[in-house]
DNA sequence: GTTACTGTACCGTCTGGACGGTAATGCTGA
DNA sequence: TCAGCATTACCGTCCAGACGGTACAGTAAC
């Protein structure tokens, strides 16, 4: 119930929403099922419905993590170069370097309710406000940011029709964009 | 069997794969079931399973209806304007206005199975193949390629964070780069 | 005593798909 | 020409199994 160095911690609510994930991304949004959530998270269907009282609400909390870790994962690294459009480009390309963790389980829960959107929404909707708000030209905003979603959204699908070396060029193409369109974070 | 006029002659099989579509956008891909489809198609479970006999199959006849589609209508637009890309940047302005018809069925897929995206895949890196072989600067092909990659997927999720003027601003920039990258068609 | 589970048993509903019909049309040979 | 058979395009029912969710008794750590 408590590791004796009380960082990392592993909470079986962490467990179920890995596995979750996991299984969607393995067997496709529509095979994801309570008992083998549970099965894979090593977890008995009670202790699942412990913690998330309906399947509704495990798909709530995936979207919410997902979105909470890549706001977090922003925030710090605009933080340090003091470019948030800059911040986005590197912070994208990273997550789009590996399968972004998470992102099978946002496509799970948009097939179960378009609905759990919501929040994805709102995020970028913030996101893109900021960004034109410090911004030299409303263009290159609009078209970097709009190349990030296209990059994220083939990641998102495993849809690998970039090379390696297409994604590095694009992300520097765009790199070398935002920093010209100097936005000072904050 | 046989309309008076040979014309347009909606089959069943038309009908099913629109019920399905729709269903998939309006409930969540998840609650996509057959019965439910062919309800909305008027048609009987044993007719749609006549049709194509199995979910899988249905699923199928969407992607590939759907990339069918996309693919004539850009074939279309190239030949007469002899710019691919100008032609893509039109393409996917046009379906981008007014929800997609079809692309709702191919998110439906993707849940049931992500590897029924396979076509989408061969027919993306063929367009980015083509794209690339006439175009004076890779790096504009790449980026109006990804930026067009994200209004479809903000589309397909019905995220409409971009309002009409951005979107139509994005547009007008891809348009403008799109020409002088001076892509000859063929 | 509370928290955080495990494990089992159960329930009603939904789902994919198999199956046995059937009506209309097309085709063929006498 | 027309009987008769084949094919096409469906209909409607049935079923085994999976699913989400409930209920509840028990337990081990804090």
């Amino acid at each position: 119930m408590m590791s004796p160095l009380c960082q990392p911690k592993i909470t079986a609510r962490d467990k179920i929403l890995a596995a979750a994930v996991e299984i969607s991304h393995e067997n496709g949004a529509a095979n994801l099922s309570l008992d083998a959530v549970a099965a894979r998270a090593g977890v008995s269907k009670g202790g699942l419905l412990y913690h998330f009282p309906s399947k509704a609400a495990l798909m709530r909390a995936m979207v919410e993590t997902f979105v909470a870790r890549v706001e977090a994962d922003l925030e710090d690294t605009a933080r340090n170069s003091g470019n948030l459009l800059s911040a986005f480009v590197s912070v994208t390309g990273e997550e789009c370097a590996k399968p972004i963790p998470g992102a099978a389980g946002v496509l799970a829960a948009i097939a179960e309710d378009p609905d759990f959107l919501k929040p994805v929404k709102e995020f970028q909707r913030r996101l893109l406000d900021r960004l034109q708000a410090g911004a030299k030209s409303a263009d290159d905003v609009l078209l970097i940011y709009l190349a990030l979603e296209g990059l994220r959204s083939l990641r998102l699908f495993d849809l690998d029709v970039l090379s390696k070396e297409e994604q590095e060029r694009a992300l520097k193409a765009m790199r070398m964009r935002a920093k010209d369109c100097g936005y000072s974070y904050k």
